[in-house]
DNA sequence: ATCTTTGCAAACTTTTTGCACCAAT
DNA sequence: ATTGGTGCAAAAAGTTTGCAAAGAT
């Protein structure tokens, strides 16, 4: 179907890897998630399609996936990580009062990340945790 | 013995709070660390002092002290949160490959907490995750 | 004497792992 | 036919909670 799931999946075939029908699913979700989901979000969807699928499958298809370069994991709170297409680099800002998350230019960090390796020597991957605070309807409370 | 020391204390008594062996070592020992410390370090510090002490209160006595706005705790990786005294704030570099971590100015995310404010309307508290990277000597690897 | 705080054990949440079975190549 | 992937169940790892007993005020 989509080019993008297409592309992926021969990539992971040049690997070496095998593409099972949960892991064709898997991709088939980032791809057409726009955006971050957790690894619960993505059993649920995965589900529709491959009913048996299990926990267990998605953290090891995002581990291989993550090993090849084709998704990174943010932590966006206390605790559950989100998972997004490498490509799709973005930052994220989380209210901590209600939950709201908004996806924001990478360009937001180039700053740190250039005066963190400047000055401290750290090449930073600054978009692996969110950044959190509140937002504009939650920062009065 | 610490002037801080007993002005957290007292601190706690006005609101209410009580003083106990193992919350007086807490105090002691975060206002003593100067850096970060995480609850399992907190514990076997507290030990040497209060034999007994248990994980369990060392969590709840952070939360106390987070509600009075005495410590603020930080995410530094997968996992573990680390506690300092609030009003030292600074930012964490935290190495992804050998676990560095290195306490830098706030300042280095002024630009970040202003570009949010400004275009976002979200006041950060952006010191609340580490920034993750790749130290001097581990960047190459 | 009162009402908090503690210790303990158990629950919880998210992620990881060992193992026998099944399936992609 | 080979490997490598999967489901399951159990283990981690970090933090939270219910409860009765101990302790601060």
């Amino acid at each position: 179907m989509s080019d993008r799931v297409e592309r992926i999946l021969a990539d992971l075939r040049r690997q070496g890897e095998r593409i099972t029908p949960a892991r064709r699913t898997v991709v088939e979700e980032l791809v057409g998630a726009d955006g971050h989901l957790t690894a619960d979000e993505l059993v649920e969807r995965v589900h529709e399609t491959v009913p048996g699928a299990h926990l267990a499958t998605i953290y090891r298809t995002m581990d291989v996936l993550e090993r090849l370069g084709v998704v990174e994991h943010t932590h966006l709170g206390h605790g559950r990580a989100v998972y997004h297409l490498a490509d799709d680099v973005h930052a994220h800002l989380v209210c901590e009062s209600c939950g709201a998350v908004v996806q924001v230019s990478p360009k937001l960090l180039a700053g740190v990340e250039r005066r963190a390796r400047e000055e401290h020597g750290f090449v930073l991957r600054a978009h692996h945790f969110a950044l959190v605070g509140r937002c504009r309807r939650c920062k009065s409370a």
